[in-house]
DNA sequence: TGTACAATTCGATACATGGCGAAATGAGAA
DNA sequence: TTCTCATTTCGCCATGTATCGAATTGTACA
């Protein structure tokens, strides 16, 4: 019950659903999630520990960087199952059409950084 | 995106995820779900009205009596899967299971009152 | 009409959560 | 080492929420 209300929990909040939904691009760095959300540092990496402690997104550290991204095959089926039913109720919404829109935009934008770099 | 964290923030919750899972086997009155729960009327009747907003429950008036059900083929694929994603979660959850046994308990001791005649 | 009971609404309380800024941490780069 | 920058941690504040009891509403029955 606790694992499932975790995850419940993460995806109740409108700022991770939408971290989820861009994910679903590929891993990103925490920098870059900050961009796309237009939080504070403290808030998004706030976010991102819930994520992670429920599971839906794994961790990688390299250098100063941290690069998140949806887990695979290992993930429980909760966690699957949850995903992909967030991904497919939410695939009509403009806020994660919006989304995936800037996503480019910041991809591109970012691309001769260090950040970019060191993928 | 309203709709779905409508539907993630009113299974987010211990006692309306359990509410969710004990309806699998039929409708209940409020008062017999009062009798799960061992919560006060009125903070039930706010549960219920969570779950009723996001469509998760339908809600049936007869008499004095509230009954509520799970949907049926009618809810909106978001609603169905959220509901199968619960169940396969907590399928193994024991307070899902301890619930189940004392629900037939309630059902049983409730067979021969008021409540139950007028199903 | 008045009583009984299911259910809701209201007010209050305690706790959880999302947001921020400031300070601390960690790891490359100068 | 010192600087820079990504990230986290720590207070703090505002808001949301789960809970209760008391009062209210609505319906059936005596």
């Amino acid at each position: 019950m606790r694992d499932v209300l975790n995850i419940t929990k993460a995806i109740s909040d409108e700022s991770r659903a939408r971290i989820l939904m861009f994910l679903r691009g590929g891993e990103l760095c925490g920098c870059q999630i900050i961009e796309m959300l237009e939080l504070a540092p403290s808030t998004v990496s706030k976010h991102m520990a819930v994520l992670v402690q429920a599971r839906l997104v794994e961790c990688r550290k390299c250098g100063k960087w941290h690069y998140y991204r949806l887990p695979g095959e290992e993930a429980s089926a909760a966690v699957q199952d949850a995903l992909n039913w967030l991904q497919s109720a939410l695939r009509k919404s403009p806020i994660v059409s919006a989304d995936a829109k800037r996503l480019k935009a910041v991809l591109k934008r970012e691309a001769k950084t260090l950040c970019a770099r060191y993928k």
